[in-house]
DNA sequence: ACAATAGTGTCTATGAGACATTATTGC
DNA sequence: GCAATAATGTCTCATAGACACTATTGT
């Protein structure tokens, strides 16, 4: 955006004279829904709350808008101050605003969602406002008490993040800076809990204009099996023809 | 959400002394990217700001975050408010949040913008704070000087609009209670910018489970032609296998 | 009669999915 | 040797897209 410029005197009478205080208060905080693929587990970030309210509960990790920084910048710096990353190392995305007004019992909080997928290497490191910080693998999620409304904005992540693997490349955030076409297969069968035929995923994705390209280093072995080639990601931003979920074809079908 | 009950008397005294004023005043809006139908063309609803920053100029409609509502409700009350149209009677969901630092002139405001979609029937009227309200053809809209960032705004609005409409069913919420094979093609050519082979869109559309199903009512006659069968919106919520946009397919095919 | 639209049928190319086959590794 | 993985090939079926064709309306 450029700069705002006041078109006349009376205007410009009008903003220093602008008093903000004379809206009902209402915080904004930013929350980031990371997710990372851990032991062939789809995991999510959470931190102890050490503060009220929701004092030791689990939490995604957060922190209030500051005053001058946008909220993607706000979301940079909390991935940063719990797990060393920097800007630009993983896939950082708006979720959503979740905004019930009794969300947070101390006032009114509005918190804009993030999510963040990245490879498992970071090691999480408890933040100032955080006891500890720990990845979760969302499976065992469902009896867990979170703070807040964050149960439901990490079901919304996942569906998200699932979604998002059919019609677009971010299946590589989740891997390396090279990895194999099996890696590839494995991020896909993690997030949507779904065995897929190796020789009809490699052919797919090779297929795909701009998905994966071959990588200068040659080849990788590891377990068994015969060495792999390994890729790098490729220039499209949407992929075309999309893969779709096996899981939802079988659920359409179901009810015509 | 169910009420937050503290946990001890500790918590009962933080919760009481709690001083929201502590934070950076942070002011939240909630903006409406209403997309209709008219005469062909995908048209916007804009408000002719009526008061100071951006006076005169054209906007998005919308207004501070009431302190007792969420969002969405905010934005059903704009909705009221400029058009007359009552919650439900129009597809509502949010697009995104806004929160560049020097977005407006007057204060750190966060908006949090919605996407309407709605049949062409309603007649705007204006609003206590807009001088005027009127539909505006997208297609003309690059040269026009909007408000805010409410141009980027509806730029991602029209993008999400012609994303959705690849798998979901959302391009019934443009249409009538019934309506034709025909409407819902011509939905289509005007929100992608592409028209469709009109076999081939039927056929499509009709194999697809819970997309449409055949209404009560017999059938449409209007100008020339055979009259048509009309169809009412199925239950469907994705749309298995999607309605692939023609425009996207050629592009990536030209990059591989 | 004519133009425009509704609706059906047909052909072809492509992609998805199931599955077999061969090659190469670690154990 | 054996199990596991990589990579290629083959077959079938469903679908998308191009396009011809008929039927039914308003003008």
């Amino acid at each position: 955006m450029s700069k705002y410029i006041p078109a006349s005197q009376e205007e410009k009478d009008f903003l220093a004279s602008y008093d903000p205080a004379k809206f009902a208060p209402v915080a904004v905080t930013v929350d980031v829904v990371l997710l990372t693929i851990r032991d062939g587990q789809l995991c999510v970030l959470l931190v102890r709350r050490g503060g009220y309210p929701y004092k030791g509960r689990w939490a995604l990790p957060g922190g209030f808008l500051s005053s001058r920084e946008d909220a993607e910048t706000s979301a940079w710096r909390e991935l940063a101050e719990e797990t060393g990353i920097e800007r630009g190392d993983a896939h950082l995305e708006q979720l959503g605003t979740y905004t019930a007004p009794d969300r947070d019992p101390r006032t009114r909080v509005v918190s804009i969602a993030y999510l963040a997928l990245l490879p498992d290497v970071a090691a999480p490191t408890a933040g100032d406002d955080a006891a500890d910080a720990e990845f979760f693998p969302v499976a065992n999620l469902r009896s867990a008490k979170l703070a807040f409304d964050h149960d439901q904005i990490i079901k919304d992540g996942l569906e998200r993040a699932a979604s998002k693997l059919e019609y677009t490349p971010l299946a590589t955030a989740f891997c390396g800076p090279v990895f194999t076409i099996s890696d590839l297969r494995r991020v896909y069968e993690t997030v949507w809990q779904n065995d897929l035929d190796p020789a009809n995923f490699r052919r797919k994705v090779l297929s795909v204009p701009g998905f994966v390209q071959p990588a200068a280093a040659a080849t990788r072995r590891g377990g068994p099996g015969a060495p792999a080639a390994v890729y790098v990601p490729g220039t499209a931003a949407l992929l075309h023809p999309p893969l779709l979920r096996p899981s939802l074809r079988a659920k359409l079908k179901d009810t015509p």
